[in-house]
DNA sequence: TTGTACCTAGGTATAACTACCTAGTCAAGT
DNA sequence: ACTTGACTAGGTAGTTATACCTAGGTACAA
C-alpha cells in the first residue's frame, strides 16, 4: 500500500476513547501515504494541536468531554481552512450530521466503517472531495442540508429564489407574495450581489446545487 | 423482523449462479416483509417470468449466458414500468453502472454487500427511491450519468445548456461556439419545447438536477 | 427517395431582466 | 439612542430573453 509519488497525508485524531485512537493508528499505519501526526482526546486540545501540527485531515469524534466535535469543527475550519475535518461518529442522528456539515465537516463516517473506507475517505477529503458513509449519504439524499453558503440568504430571499427556480417571473412572484415586483427585483439583486453572481442562470445553478430548492 | 402493516414486497431473482440464488433466498427469507416469488438464471427467461409474476423488485445479475442483465433491464423497465430493477453485480466497472442506470435500473449493489443492505435496498427501491452501494455512489459522484431524460437533448443542446448554467448569455455562447446568437436562441427554444419548459430558470433547474451540468 | 432529425440563421415584436440610483419602515441588538 | 439588517418600493435606461414566423444544408435511415 504505497503511493510515494505524493507527499503523505498528515492526519490528526481527536477521540476520547483510547481504544478508538489505538485502533485507528493501527489500521492506518498499514498505509504509508498516511501519517498520524497527533492525537488528542478533546475538542479544546484539538484546536491547539491543529494550529501546531497543521494536519491535512482531522478525524473527529463528536461526543467528547469538554468541547464537542461539532464546536471544535466549526472553530478549526474557520481558523485553518486548509485542514479538512472528517467526522467519525457512532451516531447517524440526522441532527448531528446536519450540524457537522454546517460546522464545516467535509465527511461523516460511522464507526462500523471498514479501515479501507476510512483510508479512502481520508484520501478523498484531502483531495478536496467529500465522503459520507452510505447510510449517511442516504440520509442526506432525503434531507438535504443547507450549507453555510445557503445560509447567507435571508428567508425572504430563499422564498423568492425557490419561485424563480420554478420558472416564475418577478411579476408572478410579486403577485404570489403580494408585494411590488420592484421588491422582488430588489431581492434578486441583493442575492446576486451577496453571492457574487451576475445572472439568473447562475443563481439557479447555485440554488439547486446548494439544496435551497426543495423539489 | 416483521412489518405486517404493509403488504410484502414481491422479489424476483435473476442470477445464473445457483449459489448466489440460494444465498439470496436464505438471507432474505429472514425478513417476512419480503417474498421471493421466482428465480431464473438468464435474462431472456427473466422477462417472461416477470410478466407472469409481476414482482415489485427484480434482483438482477449482469453477466448471464444468453441475455445479459443490462439488456434484460432495458426491456423489463419498458414493459413493466411498475417493476423496479436492482442490479446485483460483482463488477463496479463505471461502464456497467452507467449502462445499468441508462437501462432503467434504480439501484446497484455489489455482491460483497451485507444482507441487511440488500434488504434495505429492496425496501428503498420498492418505495420509489434509489439505492447504490457506497463505492458505486462515490463513482456516480465523480461521473454523473446522463439518464434517459437528459438524453432527450442533443449534443449541441447540452453544450449550450452547460454554458447557460454557467451564466453565459446567448450572445456570449454564440461567440464561444462561433455561431450566430440566433442559432443559440434556436437551441434554447428547442430544448424548452422538447422538455415542456417555458423559462430559462426552470431549464437550469432541470439541467442541474439531471446532471447535465458537469461542475 | 423521401422522410426525419439536427444544426444552422434570420425578422419582428413584446416581455423580462439588469444596472445604476434613492429611500422609507420596522425589528433587533449594542 | 444608535446602528444594522431585512423588507419594502420606485425611477430610468439599457440589455437580454421569449414568442411567434420562416428556411437552407446535411446526414442518416426507412
Amino acid at each position: 500500500m504505497s503511493n510515494l509519488t505524493q507527499p503523505p497525508i498528515l492526519v490528526q485524531i481527536v477521540d476520547d476513547h483510547p481504544m478508538v485512537q489505538g485502533g485507528l493508528k493501527a489500521c492506518l499505519s498499514f498505509y504509508d501515504d498516511i501519517v498520524i501526526v497527533g492525537s488528542t482526546d478533546d475538542g479544546s486540545d484539538a484546536l491547539n494541536k491543529a494550529i501546531e501540527l497543521k494536519p491535512d485531515v482531522i478525524l473527529m469524534d463528536i461526543s467528547m468531554p469538554t468541547m464537542n466535535g461539532i464546536d471544535a469543527t466549526e472553530i478549526i475550519t474557520e481558523q485553518l481552512p486548509e485542514t479538512k475535518v472528517l467526522i467519525l461518529s457512532m451516531h447517524s442522528n440526522p441532527e448531528f450530521v446536519k450540524s457537522a456539515i454546517q460546522a464545516g465537516a467535509v465527511g461523516y463516517l460511522l464507526k462500523d466503517t471498514t479501515s479501507e473506507e476510512i483510508y479512502y475517505a481520508i484520501k478523498a477529503v484531502a483531495n478536496g472531495k467529500t465522503h459520507f458513509s452510505s447510510s449517511i449519504a442516504k440520509l442526506l439524499l432525503d434531507n438535504p442540508v443547507n450549507t453555510n453558503e445557503s445560509e447567507k440568504l435571508t428567508t425572504r430571499e430563499q422564498v423568492v429564489l425557490s419561485y424563480l427556480a420554478k420558472g416564475k417571473t418577478s411579476k408572478e412572484i410579486a403577485k404570489i407574495l403580494n408585494i411590488s415586483f420592484r421588491t422582488v427585483e430588489a431581492h434578486r439583486r441583493n442575492m446576486k450581489t451577496k453571492l457574487g453572481i451576475h445572472s439568473l442562470a447562475k443563481l439557479i445553478s447555485y440554488a439547486v446545487k446548494h439544496g435551497i430548492i426543495k423539489n
